[in-house]
DNA sequence: GATGAATGAGTCTTCATTCAT
DNA sequence: GATGAATGAAGACTCATTCAT
């Protein structure tokens, strides 16, 4: 009975946490991470703020759960985008599709991240908490260089890896604020563009 | 007398404007446009916040006249960068040369530009100051490509200049944070993003 | 329990707001609606200045609320002075009794109240959360005067009652500020004042 | 020559004392005393802070000077309101017409007057500078009563005196804010008031 | 005397975080 | 565990007053 009474509470406790990650990056993505408060995060969450420090140590722990939240559910949601195996085999925009069209698809999904990823290559100070994030993410993207371009030497492919990273975060700003035909566009351009720097690595 | 009084005295508010634009300048730099206060830019620049108040009438105000100061500078002491002339006939390579390594000694010499920029891009909402250095900036990078590929729509100028725009933007900031060969590398390989895009659109 | 718990805390709540009304009230008397700082008005409720404006907005909020229970303690603990029935069979010296004495008791007990009575006369721009406890007061002085001089016209029932009005708060200042015989005789001189104005009225 | 100078000097400096003046009056009549800021003051006056400091010790003493101004002013321009002579052979109407109606044209035209006079007598701190101007008018009043009502003791002339002149105070504000007839029902009201107040006094 | 830039203490207000209940 | 009132250190901004020119 106790134990099944820890069961639930955790399970409860895990829910919480959920909610709470959920209010962030909706708070996040309308008015940015320096703007969001934690009052208006748990005051979204539905949950005092006193609730919400017992989940998370500070503001900062927010965005690192959620930045790894966001990896997790890339994921699982979206393994294939980082999947290694058969890439060798692809052509280059087969790849860049298999890659690019999900990633859009979570971004547009969760505009969260997007704060998060940009708030990490901006802001010299606190980007402490969504380095990790924007690590992980560099060394899926690493993984696949490797992969692609296996005469690249160490440097020259973490490079390229943070290149390309920077590329697609730039451009996931405006594909996300735009819609329709304007963020295929867009998209389309992103393709063009990663597949204009990428083709001549690879020979 | 009073003549050549109001001379100085103007000279001198000119000069405690430009000091307090340094010390915003790299306050900026060093903790980004949110975290930065007023007061704090202030005593940087060795001045009472009463007086930053005498010439800027908010922190807005600041980050705007900055990035004025910013175009201004960069239309002065680069003209050739974004020089119309003779664009036409260059290699596409040469125009990068000349537009993008300027761009690097600027940034570099001003770290405070890019949180500007960048800041126009990540925070929906606090923006208003920095738009219009983004809007000035994409205004000259579509002249420019207007001239090199006279055939796209404007949709498509417009598109294609926010892009490439987009990508400057996002390595300017690894860039101007590495040094040496480390930062050589990575303008090369910006270089090769924006030929590898920009390339395939010209003729 | 949680039941009981919110009952609680509400009471709390509720002292706390009565507790930050009373300080704004001693320190309005003080040094005036204008001099007041919120932080003063905290301090002297011994709450955090954070503290206040979890119940008042800013500073306006305060004098509104402060006016409103004013107008309602007025009305709880001296609701027979401001009562209509019976005053028309009053002699106008027992009418001014009845309404003048317990207005005396009250001002002088609460001396915020003149204050904020006087800042809506005064003040061409501030005036506005004060305006109401002014225009609730003068709302009953209408009344009053409705019955006691019947055959006036609406203009000049609100002329008569303003004109009261103002003599009453303009006397309240010295009366509050006296005390012992020279107040009595204040007071007196009020009526007096009060009563050779309004005779004529009542034929 | 060198007396010319001083002479022609000390003319300059009347003058623009006198401006300074005016521009207080107008700003104090416009946002009230507390509100009322030296700069906004000085700007209003064509003179910088620094001249205005020159002249004036601080706010305060603008006010001061205000008051004396008024005072001045008022024994200028409408001496006969305020003259002892045949006064004791006037009936009390014909009195208070010579009184009060300069009286309210000199506050029409000087909307400043009320602000200080009132400044006097609701705010308990601030009040010095402003208190010599009630003061002098007191002693006016006092010295009309003594000659109208020879049979009251000092104590009582002095209370009288104080009644009458909160009541004209309080009145005066509701008369300049008013224009045409609705002004000059208050006004008649006014009279009113003080007639059925003083009357009884009289023989 | 005049100027107006400079000062800096002080105002209102916000918000990450804590703690009594 | 949950609550939300409480905290208090800042932050943006103001303004009476001073002072170098």
């Amino acid at each position: 009975m106790s134990e099944e009474q820890h069961v639930r509470r955790q399970a409860r406790g895990e829910r919480r946490m959920a909610e709470i990650l959920d209010a962030a990056a909706a708070v996040f993505a309308e008015i940015g991470y320096a703007s969001a408060t934690t009052n208006a995060i748990a005051a979204r969450a539905g949950v005092s703020p006193g609730s919400l420090y017992q989940f998370f140590a500070n503001k900062e722990a927010i965005a690192q759960a959620l930045g790894e939240r966001f990896v997790e559910q890339m994921r699982t949601s979206h393994a294939s985008a980082f999947a290694i195996e058969g890439i060798a085999d692809l052509r280059l925009d087969e790849l860049l599709d298999r890659i690019v069209d999900p990633l859009v698809t979570f971004n547009v999904a969760n505009p969260g991240m997007k704060v998060l990823l940009a708030a990490s290559t901006d802001l010299p100070a606190q980007l402490a908490p969504t380095l990790a994030l924007h690590n992980s993410v560099l060394g899926r993207v690493e993984a696949i260089v490797a992969v692609r371009a296996p005469g690249l030497s160490e440097e020259d492919r973490s490079r390229c890896a943070l290149v390309t990273l920077s590329i697609v975060k730039a451009l996931m700003g405006p594909i996300v604020a735009a819609t329709g035909t304007t963020r295929a566009a867009l998209v389309t351009e992103l393709k063009r563009a990663l597949h204009g720097y990428l083709a001549p690595l690879e020979n």
